[in-house]
DNA sequence: GAAAGTTATTTTTATTTTGCAACTAAGTTT
DNA sequence: AAACTTAGTTGCAAAATAAAAATAACTTTC
C-alpha cells in the first residue's frame, strides 16, 4: 500500500530529444550541439528541452519546436522513436526522455551551420553524455530496419532524385548492394514515384528526374508470413 | 527567450499504462479495470499509474509493477508501445503516457479474474477514458503488423501448442487465413521451435507439442527490400 | 471391427518473385 | 568516330510461395 503523497508521483523530468540524420557522401551523420548549460555544459549532445506545457500541444511538437529553436529546422519527416526513462539517465534526477527522429536531405541542412552545431558519423561517435549513444544507436537500427520493408530513405534526398541516386542511399543505410533490376522493378511496382521531365545532367548519360508522387505518405512494401 | 522558470518545465504529469491482450476462442480482448480514483471512477480503463520515481529503476519496471499490482500478474511479454503526451489528455493537466503491451496466453490469466477486471474484445470497445481507446489500437496494430514478420503471436499460446494452434492464432491476429504448407515451412526453416514427445489428444489424430526453443527471444523473419 | 469421418503432416506441382547477367541507350571524352 | 561511362531494359534461371493432392493417425458410427 502506498500513501496518497507517493500515488501522486514524485517530481521527474520530461525532455524530448531530437536524433536529426542526414547523409553526406557516403556518411550517415548525427547533428549535435554544445550544451549551453548543466549539466555537461559545452559537450556535443542530442539536441532537446524540457517539454514546455504552456506553449507545447504534444510532445510531437515538443520536438518540432526543438527543432526549429535549437537548430533552425523544419523536417518534413519526424516520427517518434522510443522513451528512454529511468532513475539513473540524468544526474539531476528520475528523467524521461520521449526522443524522435527526423530525416533531412543534406541540401537542407548545408547552411544552417553554426558554430554549436556539429555533424558526427552517426556509426562512429565519441561517448556523449546522458544515454544519447543508446539514443541515436536506437535511431540508426530504426532506420535501417524501416528502410528495408519502406520508402523511408527518399526522405534524405531532395525533391528531385534519380533512381540510381536512391538505391545508393538505400545500399549507404543498409551496408550492402541492391541488385538494380530488382530494385527498379520494386519502386517501379509500388509506383509512389513518378518520373518528371527533368534530367539531371552528369558527365555521362543523363538521368530522369524522379519525386514522390504528391498525397503519398509513408509507403510500406509488402510482407509476407 | 524563455525565462529560467519555463526552461524548467511546468510539472506534467507521468505515467505508465498497459495493454494486456490476450486471446480468448476467436477474440482478441484486452485487459481493462474499473478505476479506484477520480477522474473517471468506476468506469473500465487501461490498468496503469504514476511513474513511483523512489522506486521504479526504469518506465519498463513501473509497467511490471503495475501489471503485477493491480492484475496480479507477471507477463514475460512485456514491450514499450508508444509515448502518448499531450496537454488535453488528461483533464488534470499537460500529461504523459508511456505505453507498454503485454501478451499473455488465456490460460495464464483466467484465475486472476476478480470483480474489478473484465476483458472486453479488443476490436469492439465502448468509449474509453482519457486517450484509451487511441493506446490499444496503436496496441492491437503493433501486434497485427509485428505479427508479419515474427514469432510474437508464440506469446499467446501457452508453453506447448501444436501447429495448428499457433496457425490459427497467426491467422485470428491477421484477420486472413495462411496456407499450412508455407506456414510450417517457415516455421520449420526458422527453427525456433522444438517438437516435444508429447501429443494433443483430441477427437483425431493426435498432433504434436512444440515449444520455443529456449534462449530465443523474439524471432525475426526475413525481409528483403 | 471395418468403413467413414476428421484432423495432422508431408509431398507434389504450379505460380510468382527474385537474382544475375547481358543488352540497348545516351551522353562525354579521347 | 571510337572508346568509355552511366542509365535503363530485357531475358532467363533459381528460389520462394501458394495451391492442391496424398498420406497418416486417430475416433466414431454402423
Amino acid at each position: 500500500m502506498h500513501n496518497k503523497k507517493i500515488d501522486k508521483g514524485h517530481p521527474v523530468i520530461l525532455t524530448v530529444d531530437v536524433v536529426l540524420l542526414t547523409l553526406t557522401k557516403d556518411l550517415l551523420q548525427v547533428a549535435l550541439q554544445k550544451r549551453d548549460k548543466e549539466p555537461y555544459f559545452g559537450q556535443p549532445a542530442l539536441p532537446g528541452g524540457y517539454v514546455h506545457a504552456e506553449e507545447d500541444i504534444d510532445s510531437q511538437a515538443a520536438a518540432r519546436r526543438v527543432l526549429r529553436e535549437k537548430l533552425g529546422l523544419i523536417s518534413p519527416y519526424l516520427e517518434q522513436l522510443y522513451t528512454f526513462a529511468s532513475a539513473t539517465r540524468d544526474p539531476r534526477g528520475w528523467s524521461a526522455s520521449i526522443s524522435y527522429y527526423a530525416l533531412l536531405p543534406h541540401e537542407a541542412i548545408a547552411a544552417q551551420q553554426s558554430d554549436r552545431l556539429l555533424f558526427l558519423p552517426a556509426d562512429d561517435l565519441p561517448q556523449l553524455p546522458f544515454d544519447h549513444n543508446r539514443i541515436i544507436d536506437t535511431a540508426v537500427k530504426r532506420l535501417r530496419d524501416k528502410s528495408t520493408y519502406s520508402a523511408l530513405p527518399c526522405h534524405l534526398l531532395p525533391e528531385l532524385f534519380t533512381l540510381s541516386e536512391l538505391q545508393q542511399t538505400y545500399e549507404q543505410i543498409l551496408g550492402h548492394p541492391l541488385d538494380k533490376s530488382a530494385f527498379r522493378r520494386k519502386i517501379s511496382d509500388l509506383g509512389f514515384l513518378e518520373a518528371t521531365s527533368k534530367t539531371r545532367k552528369g558527365v555521362h548519360r543523363p538521368a530522369q528526374l524522379h519525386r514522390i508522387k504528391p498525397a503519398n505518405k509513408l509507403i510500406l512494401f509488402n510482407r509476407t508470413i
